[in-house]
DNA sequence: AAAATGTGTCGTATGTTTGCGGCATATGAA
DNA sequence: TTCATATGCCGCAAACATACGACACATTTT
């Protein structure tokens, strides 16, 4: 019944990157990232109102988009942003906004 | 059991525009009005593999967000970007993303 | 007035997301 | 070896999204 795939592989990928940036969440995920340069999934849950499991489970997203990725250290696994990915991800986003703004509308 | 709204006001926002824009069908629509200029929805589902219903669906999506208006022109309805919002959109996108790109990452 | 047209809403089936407790695993400490 | 810690995966329940046919409604056309 999913009809998604018909559609520009473009827009797809674009529609799977905004899919991924669409809960708070994961926006808040990838601007703590920012800051902390790296930190570990429990320090995300302490900060964030959310059970360490759903956390987990917004780390794994983020990191099957490759936003973001994961270096383990003993016990811990250190995440990070994945600068390149989220080069493209903006990139993509930019293009796409700058084909629709600024367009001269009839209504 | 949704916790989303616990999170930042202007994260929820941008969630809300990403989750819109989260499907390539509700993409394609804005790329083709920014095209046309302006067309009905009848014109849209022509364009797209998509049922009449699911396109009016779509359309009632893009138009809670505040990314297309309609306007009542006898029996059709011509709907438009709604630039203004548009901008908006881009202008939070580009915002969230200059907050995250081109961080200096450890792992 | 009757038919055709362009839309929207409703109901429904199916699929996906969200949040979380429980369990498993793997590393490190006692 | 035994215990604590950090994490991931499984399974569930509730909610939400997707796609679409059937129907209703208003405006044109005939």
């Amino acid at each position: 019944m999913n009809k998604a795939d018909k559609f520009d592989d473009k827009l797809q990928d674009l529609a799977r990157f905004a899919k991924v940036l669409a809960h708070p969440a994961r926006l808040a995920i990838l601007k703590y990232l920012a800051q902390t340069k790296t930190c570990i999934s429990g320090d995300i849950s302490d900060y964030l109102p959310l059970a360490r499991t759903t956390v987990s489970q917004h780390l794994k997203e983020l990191r099957n988009a490759g936003l973001i990725q994961g270096e383990i250290d003993g016990l811990k696994i250190n995440y990070c942003l994945h600068p390149s990915n989220i080069e493209l991800c903006t990139r993509m986003f930019g293009e796409f906004f700058s084909e629709i703004v600024n367009v001269k509308v009839v209504c």
